[in-house]
DNA sequence: CGAATCGTTGAGGTCGCTCAATCATAGTGG
DNA sequence: CCACTATGATTGAGCGACCTCAACGATTCG
């Protein structure tokens, strides 16, 4: 093992109390990542058997392109998350999948994948567990499209993002940065990429982030955090 | 059994050819649906260690409520699928559900459930399958939401149930209904539900939707798919 | 230093919202 | 059978959030 322990065993490990064996098994298979650089197409949808991916290390966002030449970013995958699992189990993808910042990433071996989870029930279990987390975090942000204001909207992303940096250790104290362009979380949000920058904006005056280059810095995550009146309850 | 093949049944074995045990024994889990009334809340947000159904007939919806007194319909689930399953394996429901006509369903045994799942993994399979789908239809509604016009967004989601009712042998020709009020809807496309009432006017002009008492009947299913470009990929 | 990419801002238009009536339809008690 | 009520659909008027188009700044990179 490259690191000590891989996000995703650190993440399933919270669901439920893994036996030695069980971690030897699934340390086995997140063996060697591979390194992409930023902004590399994993995946497109349509492609059939298309390969799925943990993550360990970096930023992955998926997408779905529209008809009038739109595009709706889905979900973002952070280190322990799973990437194409979906495409993997119905044999075509239904979205596509890109890496945001460099990333190290596993991909996963259908059938030592499949092997892996006969061995070891428990651990089908917690993946289980884990996918119905990621559905959940999808719910939340249909509800956050469907019935928030543009300013709600992006505070809502932004403290998910803090959440699940701060699981991961990769929120301190009480600022984090999030790697993500203008553009993409424009079309994550389902807004227009002026109106995000607008919106931003607005934040950015009431002191609770900075925009620096290619990146955002959220500066004051527990005055979000109360803005919004976030819960995150759904990330348990 | 009461009828010759419950809906679940037949949407697994679209997936992989059952056999006679294990068809048999899922079957005997599905065993006497009871009757719901219209409008019956099944749980609630936040409730702990909820019961989760398969519908045997009938409409169900899942929404969640927002701080503002607004509400997100997230999803409709119809006979064959599964109401709550998120909640039974994560503890907590991030969702309420409730029916939307009179519906006969089945609660799921936690207990049994499992076992069902560990001495026919293959039905385990099948039903990791079935969730990926309702995830694919998740992330439609998604795109739906976040990136179409009002017309387009309703014209989609009645594509949605359109093709979703042909499966169950519950669209013959060119026709549908679908019990769903306008202000249910509205809350399911993101829309108020004065506008989506303009909307379904202009679908009426149109000449693809009439109105009537409680429900809506789609008459032109056909058109509505041309005029919307509707594919169904994610529906497999 | 030029080119490319991304962020920022202005001006003006529109889609969809809110508020507030009015119109069906069905159910209920007299 | 008829008010009477409740619920949901329909329509009008006015407004505002968000969009589009278009330009201009800032940063990065070869």
């Amino acid at each position: 093992m490259a690191e000590p322990a891989p996000a995703l065993v650190r993440k399933l490990s919270r669901f439920a109390a893994m036996e030695a064996r069980e971690r030897a098994a699934l340390e086995a298979l997140l063996d060697r990542p591979v390194a992409f650089p930023a902004r590399t197409e994993l995946f497109y949808e349509g492609e059939r058997d298309c390969a799925a991916y943990v993550i360990a290390e970096g930023w992955v966002y998926s997408y779905k392109e529209v008809e009038d030449g739109g595009r709706q970013v889905v979900n973002f995958q952070l280190p322990g998350d799973f990437v194409g699992l979906r495409g993997m189990l119905l044999g075509v993808c239904d979205h596509a999948s890109a890496t945001l910042t460099g990333c190290r990433l596993v991909a996963i071996d259908r059938d030592r994948w499949e092997r892996l989870l006969t061995d070891f029930p428990r651990l089908g279990q917690a993946v289980l567990w884990a996918v119905a987390h990621d559905e959940s975090m999808l719910v939340e942000h249909l509800v956050n499209i469907g019935r928030r204001s543009a300013y709600m909207r992006t505070a809502y992303l932004l403290c998910e993002f803090g959440h699940r940096l701060r699981v991961l250790g990769q929120c301190q104290g009480n600022e984090f940065v999030c790697p993500v362009g203008q553009a993409i979380l424009a079309d994550a949000l389902g807004l227009s990429v002026v109106h995000l920058n607008r919106t931003l904006r607005k934040l950015r005056e009431h002191g609770l982030v900075v925009v620096r280059g290619n990146s955002l810095r959220v500066t004051d995550f527990q005055a979000l955090v109360e803005a919004t009146g976030f819960a995150g309850d759904y990330l348990r």
